[in-house]
Order: C-alpha cells, then sequence, then structure tokens
DNA sequence: CGGCATCCGTGACGATACTG
DNA sequence: CAGTATCGTCACGGATGCCG
C-alpha cells in the first residue's frame, strides 16, 4: 500500500496531494477517465510505469475511494479499472494541470510517448462554454478518440472511434489542440479559423459551426 | 537537481507533473504564494522537509524559472525566495487540488500542523467572482492573514496581519473556511447567513455586505 | 544564526523474471 | 492476462557539520 507518508498538514491542497501525490496516481486517473481499462491496457498507455507500482497504485486509489475494480462478463471475462465519481471530480485538477503544463510542451522530443486521447483534456478546454451536449468524434494524425461533452457520469472521454453514433465529427492537429489547452481560442474560434473540419448535423455541430 | 524523471509522453499534464510532481514541489509553491520567504521561514512552515530536499527543490524551480532567489537589503540581509509569474500560474492547480481535497480533509488529527494562510485558497475561492479589488484581512482563531483580490502582481496572499490598511475585515472559523472551499457558499452567502463578520468602509466591503 | 552540504538508514521506484 | 517476486538503484527523511 501506500500513502503512508502523509504531509500531516491541515490543509486541503495537503489532503489532496497525501491522496494523489505519488508518482504516476494522476496519470492513471488521465487514463481512467477515458473510461473503464484492464491493468494491461493501463500498463500499455504508460510506458515507464513498473508492473508492481502499476499494481500498487490501483490498490491505493482503490482503497481510498478513487477507483473501482469489476470484472467483466464473459466471453473475454477480465478485471477492468474504473473511477468512482469521486475519483471523476479529479478532472478539474488534470485540467489546470494541463493549461499550465501546456506552455512547457513545446515539440515533441525523441523519447516522448504519445497517445490521441492525450490530447482530450485541450480539445475539452476548447469546448468549454459550449451549450449543447453530445458525443464528439476527433480526428487526429496521432489518431482517435473520443468525447462526451455535458455527460453528468460515465467516462468523459475515450480512446479509439466514437462508439456509436457520433453528433459531430472534428479533424484538428496537434498544434491546434495546443492553442485550445493554452486557452487562446476557444473551439469555435479556431473553427472559424479554419484549424478545425466540423462534420455533422445536430445542435452541437450547428453551435460550433456558427455560435 | 531533480527531475531527471521524465515521464516522457507528449501530454501538457504530464510536463507539468515532470515540473511540479515531486514531492513537496506544490506545498513550496503554496508557500510562495504567500509573498517572498527566507529558506528558514520555508523550513519552518513545511514541517517533515528535510533541509536537503527543500534546497534542492528550491535550485530545481529556480532552474525551472518558477522561482527567483533575491538579497534582501540590509539590514537583515539575506536570500528570499520568491515566484516568477511563471509560478504564480500554478494557483490554478493548487486550487483545485484544494477544492478536491476539501471533500477529504475533515476534523484535524492530532498529527497534523496548522498555519493560518493555509485558509487563504479556500477564501480566495469565496471570493471567485467579487468585482472589487483591495487588501482583505482575515481573522482566525488560528491565526492572522491577509489576501489581495484582483491584484495582477505581486503575492496573493500572505502571513500576518495585512501589511498598511486593509480595505475589508474578515472574521471567521476553520469550518466556514470548508464550506466556501467546497464551494457550498460563496462569501456573499456566508456572511448573509452570518457566519463571517465582515468590516470596513470601501467598496469591497459594501459588496461583500450587500453584494 | 541562517543557509545550506554531507552522511546514512529506510523506503519508494524501475526493470526483469516468473507464476496462477 | 494479471499480476507477484526479486533485486539494484535512487529519492527521501533525520541528524550533523560547516561556513559565511
Amino acid at each position: 500500500m501506500s500513502p503512508r507518508r502523509s504531509y500531516d498538514q491541515y490543509c486541503s491542497a495537503a489532503r489532496a496531494l497525501d491522496l494523489v501525490g505519488d508518482r504516476w496516481t494522476l496519470l492513471i486517473v488521465r487514463e481512467l477517465l477515458a473510461g473503464p481499462r484492464r491493468y494491461t491496457d493501463l500498463h500499455a498507455d504508460l510506458p515507464g510505469v513498473s508492473t508492481d507500482v502499476l499494481a500498487s497504485r490501483l490498490k491505493d486509489m482503490e482503497r481510498d475511494g478513487l477507483t473501482t475494480r469489476r470484472r467483466l462478463p464473459p466471453p473475454g471475462a477480465a478485471y477492468v479499472y474504473e473511477l468512482t465519481l469521486r475519483g471523476r471530480e479529479l478532472l478539474p485538477v488534470l485540467q489546470a494541470l494541463g493549461v499550465w503544463g501546456e506552455s512547457a510542451l513545446g515539440a515533441r522530443r525523441a523519447t516522448d510517448a504519445v497517445r490521441a486521447h492525450w490530447f482530450a483534456l485541450p480539445v475539452l478546454r476548447g469546448l468549454e462554454g459550449v451549450g449543447s451536449a453530445g458525443l464528439v468524434e476527433v480526428r487526429l494524425e496521432e489518431g482517435e478518440f473520443h468525447v462526451w461533452v455535458g455527460a453528468e457520469e460515465g467516462p468523459v472521454y475515450g480512446d479509439g472511434p466514437a462508439p456509436g453514433e457520433a453528433d459531430v465529427r472534428l479533424t484538428l492537429d496537434a498544434g491546434t489542440c495546443g492553442v485550445l489547452g493554452r486557452g487562446e481560442l476557444g473551439l469555435r474560434d479556431a473553427v472559424r479559423e479554419g484549424r478545425v473540419v466540423v462534420v455533422g448535423e445536430g445542435a452541437l455541430a450547428k453551435e460550433l459551426r456558427e455560435g
């Protein structure tokens, strides 16, 4: 187990760091915001984490009420880890880190891993203030992911194409994600500047195109 | 030095954690948001941090552009550490952590240290949306601190009584800070419920009383 | 005395190997 | 597939010492 090492400070930020301040914990949350994942998937999308540390973090997070472990029904019966509501409430923390870190991101280094859904945080920021709800499919050079806008529960985003009919499909590049993440443009501004291509007919698509 | 241990992920949140994810770093930022501090003051308000780790973090943070080291003019010539603009931009990260951690704070434990200015984060949240700017002095059982509302530069809050004439003086207790930090009430609501006593005559005081 | 640097014991971490 | 076991290394916490 772990955070036996508490900061022992009567301060809400310090208490939060007692729970999620350990190495890898917040990145595991970032992965699980994409929906339920198996151990092996987590290990594959967190290059560098060792198997024992990953197992230990998942135990701690379950103990602390951030995640639950569930057995998938056969066929393909396996355990999946998913965030509790409490765990999903860490989204603003990751958003704040992402906004701040966007300035330090720069160009991709040779040693950097990339996954398409890691761009969901900046795209979500670009979608702030959008009134309509819906399922958005996003296409980047680096791959595809999807985002649930205005969802009250369930995953916030996910890897791969949208599961089912998407309300909007967006095509953009990583640089535009950076612009959105730094807040220099909202998504509707980026559409207006031609940096994002919008495909779709519903209210959400209309709002993004005309908003 | 340190973060030689990068996550090596092309993701803004991971990059942020490369810079501020080490143990103690964000708590040092929390301390420095209270204005320039000497090494010894930092060590005193961060119980548990070892001297070498504190020195190492301060070096890393200076190298990474989060802090600067400045020599105070005599008398009392000493080095003080203070946040750069880039470092102050971490306030939203600490706010998000504080909001999330507020639910886990509970009652004070016997082993918990307390400092009055650690309550500045929840009070700042309560002040969100306040239009007027000014210097606010806050009195708690645990001590006194002050907050600059709407300041563009300089420290965000500070320990002890306000340096100079405060525009407002607030008296409240730690429980009310928790309510503000969780966002259950805004400061004006808390005033209306009689949980905060407001003293002062300027625009800021009027807004808090009458808002 | 404030501001670190050094030394040391413990535990967290990362890589690999192995098992139900 | 989902971890556990083992092991070397490094980061951390505590104490002490040095130097202006």
